[in-house]
Order: C-alpha cells, then structure tokens, then sequence
RNA sequence: CGGGGUAUGGUGCAAUGGCAGCACGAACGCUUUGGGAGCGUUUGAUCUCGGUUCGAGUCCGAGUACCCCGACCA
C-alpha cells in the first residue's frame, strides 16, 4: 500500500474528550473514526487490525470444531418475549417497529436465533454435540459507552454456541473451548496478561469464566491468586475469598478489561424453545447449551492499552496492519527508485507492506508517523545506506537499528 | 438511568459583556532534507432555538451532542 494514497490522517494533537490510551491512540493514528457515542467505523488500517484478529479467531474456532454461520442482526421481538429477556435486558435493548406494527430486536446476541434454528435440525442424541459460531454485529444500547473501543454500542463479536446431550459433555467442551481462548489471546499478544477469571453465571449457571485483560482503563477489578494463574472476579471474591483452584486466599488486585467469556447455560434456553432431543432411553431430554464470546473491537483495544510506548502503538506481528513500514527519507531519483524497487520486490514475496511514498514530508515526520502507526518492522532507505547496498531495519519498540543487505531483505523478514 | 462537566476553523487551545486570536493542519512560492525544518502569502470557526443588553463566544432559559463518576453490564 502506498501511503499517500492511504485513506487516513494522523494527527499530532492530542484528542480532546478522550481519556484511555488505546482510544487516543487509535484515533491519532487514523486507525478509527468515531461517528457517535460508542459507534465507530473503522479506517482502512484498523480494519487491517480487525480482520487479523478476526482470522486467529476464525481459525481456532474451526480447529476445535465451530462451523461458521451468520445470523442476522434483525430479528422478532416474539423470540425476546419467549425468553423474558424482552425484560430483563430492556435497558439494552434496541426496539424497533417496521412497517405495521410488527416489533423488531436489533440483536445483542444471539440466543433467541440459534436455539430455535437448533430445534430444525436437533431431533435425537445422534444429532450431538455440535458447535456453531459467527463473527457478527452486535448492537447494545449500552447506558454508557466509554474509552474508545472498550465499551460501544455496536460491535464486532464472535459467538460460539454448543449444543449436548449430557452435562459431561458439556463441561468436556467448555475446557476446550477455554484452553482455546488461551491459545487465541497469546497469539493476539496478550497472552501473558489475560486471566482466565471466575466469575457468577448471571441468570444461567453458578459459575462462568471470563477473560480479562489487564490495564489502566479496564472497568473491572480482578484478584489474581499468586501461586496459580488464574483469578477471580469481585462477586466472587464477596462469596467466597478462596482460589478456586488451590484454596489460597492471597491475591494481588488488578485493573482489567474483560476481553472474552464463557458460559455453561444449560437449559436456559432449550426450555423456553422446547429444544429437546431424543436419548437413547428412548426419552426425550432437553439439549445442554454453552455460549462462548469475544469481543473483537474490545480486544483490539485491549491489545493497544497493552502495547504502546510514549510514540504511539506497537502492535503484535500476528495482528498489525502491515509487517512492514518502507520508508525513503530522501526524494531523490535515485533513492527512490531503490526504495519503489524493494517495495514492488516485496511485495512479490507476499510481504504485507506499507510505503511510505509521500513527497513533501520531511524524515522526522516520517518516522514520528511510522512510531505512531505502530507497524513491526521500520525499513529505511537513504543515500547513505545505498552506498552500501542496504537498508536500515528498526523493531518497532526496539533501539537497535540493524543494516540489512537490500538483496537479504526478504530473507530477514520473513 | 442518577450525578457532574464541556461545547469556538479539519485538530488542539485562547479571548473583563465591546474588532473572534494562537499553534498544528491544509494550499501556494522560495529555501531546506536522518527525528514532526525556516521565511512569506493564503485558507478556515463561536452547537441549535429563544431571552437579557446599545452590544453576547462570554450572562439567562430550553434543547441537542460529547466526556467523566456512579449504577448497570452473556
């Protein structure tokens, strides 16, 4: 991609009315755009960042057996009212009428869908377990959204549901779905400080687990056992101090951002929608359910709260918007003629590339640019380094600038 | 939803009730060229409606939007 044709514009200012990093940054930066309280588009670069995101989640989900579908973000207020969740989650509720006087949810999830759309395929034992997920739209009429990408109204989520015959079925599953989650979240970087973190199971079960990624503008308050690596919520720390696993009662409080979860429903939602299945008693049982989220955009945001020094963002290479930021810092024909050369050569090679082309900005600006955005490797291309047939290569976030034969190039960076 | 705050060029800020300025950005010219360079010229703004006043960006009322604290939150 060529920058000056990147539809984008950093800006030097800090923005006002903001107050976490990751949303300063991410604005800054061109990254995101907000269009009203907690609604967001996202620029070229961020939907780069959310893609990659989406895809390591896309790709676990598949490994542990998720087939994809997508729901759609209309959906019949009759299927709330069936629930009763028309007034449990009212508050949050998107409620809109068409034509006539028929009623419509813009759905914060998506429950009241999958579990009557089970019921068309669900008829006996034979026909479980199963797992479906989506990467959708949800929409939340949150009472207050806040810092940046950390809590909107409409946002990217991907749900999985699992549907079983027996409770050993589901508990064997939810462990698999919890040690992906792990594994998804170490590959967005994050792994280290995300905490698998038990918590109450609301209106559907005792316990839940949720996924909470440590930072300065997390909304919640986690109590880390310091001998395992595993924490627990501020509900359940109110009932019962003790870890859940080692029966310690020490634990380090910490500010976290909750990035994904997961829940044992049960029967919440096959007894409204009469979702049962035939055993092999020959009787007919309710099918279990579990339902496994995580936020995409929340996660992206999580992941800049996470990485980002006094410049601007470092993002994570699994997630970042190119592996590689080329640079010539002089507009001589010469030079530029070198540099359009690695590019168009590296590009061949199917590096993700971004070149900064443009004309009238000076080195520093470049390179204040290039800290801003983030991007994992810095190659800079000068008279100076061409006297030697190299390029100077920067690790975002690193001092060390390493000089990078020009034909070693593509090795390096792969 | 309860409480608090803010609203001025594209962005960030100023302006005792008295000519709306500054910095950044953008555009043009010349000079520069390894960490946001210099000089000159130009561009562009008071959220909406009403009120007070000779005069309102400023005071008052209503509305709207955004931000913060709290409550809420698969």
């Amino acid at each position: 991609m060529l920058q000056s044709k990147l539809f984008y514009k950093t800006n030097k200012n800090k923005s006002a009315n903001v107050d976490s990093i990751s949303h300063d940054l991410l604005i800054r930066a061109g990254y995101i755009d907000q269009l009203m309280a907690g609604v967001y588009t996202f620029m070229p670069l961020g939907f780069l960042v959310l893609k990659n995101i989406e895809n390591i989640i896309r790709r676990n989900m598949v490994e542990i057996g998720g087939q994809e579908i997508l729901m759609p973000v209309l959906q019949p207020k009759e299927n709330w009212v069936k629930t009763d969740r028309i007034n449990i989650e009212k508050e949050i509720i998107f409620l809109l009428k068409g034509n006539g006087d028929k009623e419509y949810v813009l759905g914060p999830t998506h429950e009241e869908v999958i579990t009557p759309l089970a019921k068309k395929v669900v008829f006996s034992y034979r026909d479980l377990p199963f797992y479906v997920f989506q990467i959708q739209e949800k929409l939340r009429d949150e009472l207050r959204p806040k810092s940046g990408l950390l809590r909107v109204r409409e946002f990217a989520m991907k749900d999985l549901y699992s549907f079983h015959a027996n409770q050993a079925d589901l508990d064997k599953y939810y462990e698999v779905v919890a040690k992906s989650y792990e594994k998804i979240f170490k590959e967005c970087g994050i792994g280290r400080l995300t905490y698998r973190t038990l918590a109450s199971g609301g209106s559907f079960s005792k316990y839940s687990d949720e996924y909470q990624t440590l930072t300065q503008a997390g909304e919640d308050t986690i109590y880390i056992c310091e001998k395992c690596n595993i924490a627990i919520n501020k509900e359940i720390k109110a009932e019962n101090p003790k870890c859940p696993k080692c029966n310690n009662t020490e634990f380090e409080e910490k500010k976290a951002i909750e990035v994904g979860n997961i829940f044992k429903m049960g029967t919440r939602f096959s007894v409204p929608f009469d979702l049962k299945f035939t055993d092999k008693d020959a009787h007919d049982k309710p099918v279990l359910m579990g339902c496994y989220g995580i936020g995409l955009g929340r996660l992206m945001g999580a992941i800049v709260e996470a990485s980002h020094d006094d410049k601007g963002i470092i993002w994570p290479k699994s997630v970042a918007p190119f592996l590689v930021h080329l640079i010539n810092i002089e507009n001589n024909p010469k030079v530029k003629k070198a540099t359009q050369k690695i590019y168009i050569d590296c590009q061949k090679e199917g590096i993700e590339i971004l070149y900064d082309d443009r004309e009238n900005k000076t080195a520093g600006e470049k390179f204040g640019d290039s800290d801003l955005l983030g991007i994992p490797y810095r190659v800079v291309v000068s008279e100076k380094t061409l006297a030697k047939n190299s390029v100077e290569v920067k690790e975002r976030g690193k001092a060390k600038i390493q000089l990078v034969k020009i034909s070693q190039i593509n090795k390096i960076l792969k």
